[in-house]
Parts: C-alpha cells; structure tokens; sequence
DNA sequence: GACACCAATTTGGGATACCAAGTTGGTATC
DNA sequence: GATACCAACTTGGTATCCCAAATTGGTGTC
C-alpha cells in the first residue's frame, strides 16, 4: 500500500523534481563529504532507509552510484564508508596531475581566452570574510572550471572525480590562513599563463601547486593521524 | 514464493560464485562490447530480464553501473546502448593519452623492469595464426597492463575504462594486416625504451603511436559511416 | 573461565506487486 | 480521409516480501 502522493515523495530542488534515488544519492554523499559519517563507518540499507524515507530500491541505486564515485566501498556483505587512504590520496593526487595538466595545455592552445574571467572572478569571489567552506568549495571548483575550459568532457570528469574523492580528506587537512593564500595566489599565477597562452608556464605552476598541495596534505593528514582516529575517522597508510 | 534454489540462480565461473547481479552485467556488458546489440538499440528492463532468467532488482543494479561504464545511457525514461560518438572518441583518446603517457614516465623512473617481460610475451603470443578477436584483446590488454607497471590504480583504471569506451570502436575499425603489424612493432618499440629507461622516448613513442591510432580510428570510422548506419547502428559526430 | 553449540536477529540479494506516466492502436466524429 | 479521443498496454520507479547467510547473544558443558 503506497499512501504517498507523489507530491511528497519527490523532493524539489531549484524546480527541479528529483527521483527518489537522485535524493537519496544526493543526501547521502553530502552527508559523507561532509563528515557526518564518518570514514570507516558501516552502513545498512535498513538504516538508510528510514534514515531519508525511501525504500530500499531507491537506496541501493545510490549505494551503487556512490560506490563507483569511491566514497563508500563493499565491507563483505555490507557497506562501509571508504576510509582515508594516505596510499590512495597520493595516486589520486598524481592522476590529477597528469589530467589537469594535459586540460590546461589544451587550454592555453585556444584562442578565445574570455572564461579564464570567469574563473578568476569566482577566485576573487573569497575573501578575509569568506566562511572557510566557501573556500573549500572554490578551491575545489577553481580546478574542475579550469579543466572545463579545455572542452573535454573526460579530462573535467576525470579531474571533478578526483576532486570528490579527495574533498573529505583537505577538509580535515590543517591549514592556516598562509595555505590559504598561498593557494589563491598560485591559482591567479596560473590563470594569468593560460591568458597568455604560455603552456609550458602555465603547466609548470600548476603542476607546482599541486605538488605542494599534495606533500602538505599527506603531510597533515600523516601528522594528525592519531587524532583523526580518536574523532571516530578511518586512516588508513596501506 | 522462490523456488530456485542457489545452486540454479548461481553462476560458476572457475570456481567462483557470481551473484546474479555480477552474471547479468557481465553478459549484457560482452553482448555490448561484442556488438550483439548495436549501438543506439534500446533496451528495456524487463527484456533483460527474461532474457538473462533474473529479476529486476539485479538487472537494474547492472544497468547501473554499465551506466557509469558509459556503455548504455539513459534515453528519456528507458536505457539505450550508448551509440558511437565521434567526439567522444577523439575526446577520449586524449584523455587516455595524458593518463598513459604519465604512467610510462613513472614506470621508467622505476628499479625493477622485469614485469616489461610479461607483457613482452604476452605480445609475442600473437602471430598471423592468432584470431582477430585476440589481436584486439592484446592491443588492449598491452596498454592496460603498461600503466599497471606504474603501481597507480588511478591510472591502470584510467585506462581500462577508456579503453573499454573505445572497444567497441576499435572492433568497428577497418584494419588490415599492415595496420595491425605496425601497431606491434610500435608496441614493441615502446617496451624497448622502458626497459632503457629512457622515460622522455618512450613518452615519444606511445604518443605517437596513440595519435597514429586515433586518427585512423575516426578516419576509418567517419568514412565508413554510411556502412555503419546501415548495419543497424547508430553513429554521432555531434 | 573457556568454549562449543544453538536460536533469534540482522542484513544484503533477489523476486514480485503496484503505480504513474508514456505509448500505441483503434474508434467515433466530422 | 483526417483528426480528436480514449482504452489497453508498456515501462521505469517504488514498495514490500522472502530467503540464505552472517552475526549475535545466551546457555550448557567441561
């Protein structure tokens, strides 16, 4: 017996109505990128279920869509959380590299340079004031745009991947205020290359970056690892 | 009421249970990838489902992750084996360039080179006697198993899901005994340099042989683009 | 106390029933 | 004959039920 009108059931997000399973997935991934569950823990579709009101067919469709996006992982029979793994973050970090350098050495070969202004205005959107969040988040997107730019769709897919994989872990990452800036100053380096269509410049800083980036995030995550364990988190160094 | 027991759902292959979900994404996925069902078909769940003898509950779970596979796609409500994209194809192309070529400049920079023997025989095994269906499963199984040697999963992963999105095009390809000859030699050339462990030749190498390849690929296809349709399946340039 | 053993519970995999939306084919009307 | 209209069917989305295997917790034995 469904006693549910549609009305109810499906959830609206900008107008736009969502399936069951589009919610489910939606929720659940921003309740794991966010750290409300944490790495390592278990999962159960009966728990998920009534957890967000759907039933389990809805549910399994976003466990299967959220296991190939690498955030939750087969734990036997069940479902676990994928924990941090400090061995994944460094190959993540060398696949991204390789992609995102080959998207801005396509981008620099263009002609029409007019969306690096875009990129640079969401940089230039953070400040002093911005909620650390926010930076979070345009860090993230500073790298998914710029691959964008290169107009293909896999090197962006690849690199929006990467990203997601990694955004649990350089949200437990220290950083201070320095870090901060030192990214947003990195960031407009490279923007201004690609304006001026010098590939191996443009290449070059980015690829500094992100190595930086990637040594002071396994660094960080390595150095609080005991920590992270005492909040609950899974770290793994295998 | 469930009257097949598991031992007649189950299917064994070398010894190993699959689930029932594991056996219908691997028979839809070679029924696919061996053009059994044409690009741009539609599919529909309950077909699969008498036709592979199982439920809806495990075709659905396959249909999902041949999804993210990108060998079918939704098409309004309903799924339809993904047709051949042109533009997808060259886009993936570079994309599988940048991942792979990055992997051969970790495996140069690497100690141990006897695993350039494994892969070494395993091109060998083939001659003039060998089917067509095994040179192309060597052709990809070589660039699978090249960037294994640079131990990132990120990367070995990489490039079997890109070149599993271009199996079906490569299948499609005209090649004849010259084409596949040099793509051997080219192969070979590659391994030579690894085994050197000259890391800026071999980049050079696979690179070229990457971008000979492509450009057949399409040119083949979009020259034979009539013939294509008229078999039956569907072929975008969009 | 350690351990073998068994029943109750939990859990994921699978099967099936139901629904709403879309499609199709036929029919009545003009 | 063209078209508007409606009923029957199809199909994916969802809910629910069943099952086998694993887990758990208690109990009796040594």
């Amino acid at each position: 017996m469904n006693l549910n009108p549609v009305a109810v059931n499906a959830t609206v997000i900008n107008g736009t109505a969502m399936s069951q399973m589009q919610s489910v997935e939606r929720q659940l991934r921003e309740m794991i990128l966010g750290l409300e569950i944490g790495p390592g823990e278990r999962l159960t579709e009966r728990w998920i279920e009534s957890r967000f009101a759907a039933s389990r067919t809805p549910v399994r469709a976003a466990l299967l869509r959220l296991e190939t996006e690498g955030l939750i992982c087969r734990d036997g029979r069940g479902w676990t959380v994928s924990p941090i793994n400090l061995t994944e973050l460094e190959q993540i970090a060398v696949y991204r590299e390789a992609v995102e350098v080959a998207a801005i050495r396509i981008t620099c070969a263009l002609e029409d340079k007019s969306a690096v202004d875009l990129i640079e205005a969401m940089l230039d959107s953070c400040d002093a004031a911005t909620a650390r969040e926010e930076w979070h988040r345009v860090g993230m997107d500073f790298h998914i745009e710029l691959a964008r730019l290169s107009g293909n769709d896999f090197l962006v897919r690849a690199v929006r991947d990467a990203m997601t994989r990694l955004s649990r872990a350089r949200w437990l990452e220290v950083r201070d205020e320095a870090a901060l800036g030192r990214a947003w100053a990195e960031h407009h380096a490279v923007l201004a290359a690609v304006r001026a269509g010098d590939a191996d410049e443009a290449a070059r800083l980015l690829s500094t970056h992100m190595v930086g980036s990637r040594d002071r995030l396994v660094t960080s995550l390595r150095d609080d690892r005991r920590g992270l364990r005492a909040r609950g988190f899974a770290v793994v160094a295998a």
